[in-house]
DNA sequence: TTGTATGCGTTATCAA
DNA sequence: TTGATAACGCATACAA
């Protein structure tokens, strides 16, 4: 079933058929209405692939996702529900290539041939071989996260390093003096994932403002490692009373640990930090934290692309985020006795 | 960049450079060498429309997901994970379409258009209308999950009605005999999601197997449902000493929900059910359970997919998996006095 | 208001 | 062993 077959049923050319269907020339309410019932009862609708081979453009995007070796998390995961809506919004599919590393076989599908009009990436680390490798193919594309030369391509971020020092500067506005950052995982962290080293840039920063002590440790994504870490935490350093997070798969394992040493939220152990609402609010009790709203930020992200995509010669255009820090339940005045671990 | 420009600048023809890509006919060392250099030094890739358009195949799956407006749980994260993966093994593109209802755009650019060459579907319902959409097109097709009509369709899945019914057995074994199975949420089931009905009539089998009694709720697929269905559940039926779940997405706040109540897993409560192996590792005690093979599900679904692909007249082949259950840490006999809810 | 003809980049058939 | 060419289905410039 092609637009041939539509033509002839319907007793025109191929062409009025095209224009009937894209409105780009004036076709009469008759041969419209007759070629739109052949349309209807065949349920016909044009082949992407010859319009794309046609136009030149797919009406699809790829999005990069972690590797599927790693779990996502549910910031991550809102990223993809959100782009994908916002794809659907704007009429455009979304290809998944779940790649991180250098030569990534389906990352490579993605970028050659054509097949997608721009690429929306995510879980970028300060040097990212493949922006390098986008900005070469000169395929418009957009980070959920940006590299160390920032000005170099477009992205749409969230400021860990400003919101981090403002939950630092929290902390120690109720008396706390010895707190920890809970990072995200040592590999990533070691691999230059961005947040990891901004968060860390301004705990550091926030640290020498208020002339406190601070221990920066990092923390698998799941919940052992939160366990484990907190565990740790409190042993190594067991005058700490509150820790400030972005790693929110660890929120549960922090919380399991927490209770597993006797501490309670917030009256011996403050916790605050940024990650997802949802994470805030399951968290007992609700935690204070910058909420990270994924779901703006897919459907951001996507205008950032769309507008790329239409006018490629566009300057660059940045967001950085910062949300303000929600005040729920979960820091409270540092313990006068602090406890020992 | 196409096939032209490699052809000229090797010196050979067009159709020389695609024999030599694909192998379809033999071509001299010499030439075959000439073009490569030409390709590497380039990057040449064949246009993916191009050649969609002539072979009339895309060498592209659709992923049909639950929508966006629901959080995926892990299991179905697990589903995604494997499928994106085996895809690519297979080299094969996935295309993501979040959809559920009726008319879903998304879902019918999916079908529409050639765009795909199989699709696999997520999240199925008794009686499901895409899956009839997907009958009506022909195009290939593969369910996480089945329908009513099990034997209308090609599909992998997980016995709940099985697995259920020797969870309760195990549980009357240990002397229980007040059990509640924590069913998927009230809108899911009543949608005629299958393994929540499925996991119903294992419960109510082995109740009845058993002579036992059993209450069937519903619970949302998240934390705080899971912990308002066991406070609802402990103070409507104050004599439940066990539950089965297939709902690991609530497994959290069941957990908090019985922290709450003052009920130790498992000396006062005994809690058991069908999730996937992360959950029952993460919880605490450890969770005895069926495991769900989510990684293996998704790359099983692929092959039943390439097979449909390969041979569309094949017979349709299904998968139930009754994965064994895992006893670990969260059943225990029955405490002798009963807690008072 | 409508029809004809061309080309997008491939693969594959036919011819050499 | 290789080259010329048709066809995939569509959108559009050009012609009427």
């Amino acid at each position: 079933m092609n637009i041939g077959e539509i033509a002839s049923r319907a007793g025109v050319s191929r062409s009025t058929v095209s224009y009937a269907l894209s409105g780009k020339r004036s076709v009469s309410a008759a041969t419209r209405k007759r070629i739109q019932d052949v349309i209807d009862e065949l349920g016909y609708r044009p082949n992407a692939a010859a319009r794309a081979l046609k136009e030149g453009r797919t009406r699809t995007i790829g999005l990069v996702i972690p590797p599927a070796s790693t779990r996502l998390t549910h910031m991550q995961l809102g990223f993809v529900a959100s782009v994908v809506e916002a794809a659907g919004h704007a009429d455009l599919d979304v290809l998944l290539s779940p790649s991180g590393g250098d030569h990534d076989r389906s990352f490579e599908r993605l970028l050659s041939g054509g097949r997608v009009d721009g690429v929306i990436l995510m879980e970028i680390r300060l040097e990212d071989s493949r922006v390098r490798r986008l900005q070469d193919t000169g395929i418009p594309f957009v980070g959920i996260g940006h590299t160390a030369r920032a000005l170099e391509m477009r992205w749409i971020d969230v400021d860990y390093a400003t919101l981090i020092n403002q939950c630092v500067h929290h902390l120690a506005d109720l008396g706390h003096t010895r707190i920890a950052l809970i990072n995200r995982s040592a590999a990533l962290v070691a691999a230059g994932y961005g947040p990891g080293h901004r968060a860390r840039e301004g705990f550091t920063a926030a640290l020498a403002q208020r002339g406190i002590q601070g221990i920066d440790v990092e923390c698998g994504d799941d919940v052992l490692a939160g366990r484990d870490c907190i565990a740790q935490l409190l042993r190594d350093h067991p005058g700490t009373t509150a820790a400030a997070t972005i790693n929110e798969a660890a929120l549960p394992g922090i919380q399991r640990g927490l209770e597993e040493a006797g501490l309670a939220v917030p009256k011996d152990f403050s916790l605050t930090g940024v990650v997802g609402r949802t994470w805030a609010e399951e968290f007992r009790p609700p935690l204070t934290a910058a909420d990270v709203p994924a779901q703006d930020m897919g459907a951001q992200a996507m205008d950032l692309l769309l507008e790329c995509i239409a006018d490629p010669t566009a300057p660059f255009r940045n967001i950085l985020l910062a949300p303000p820090v929600s005040l729920r339940s979960s820091t409270a005045p540092a313990p006068s006795r602090p406890h020992r671990g």
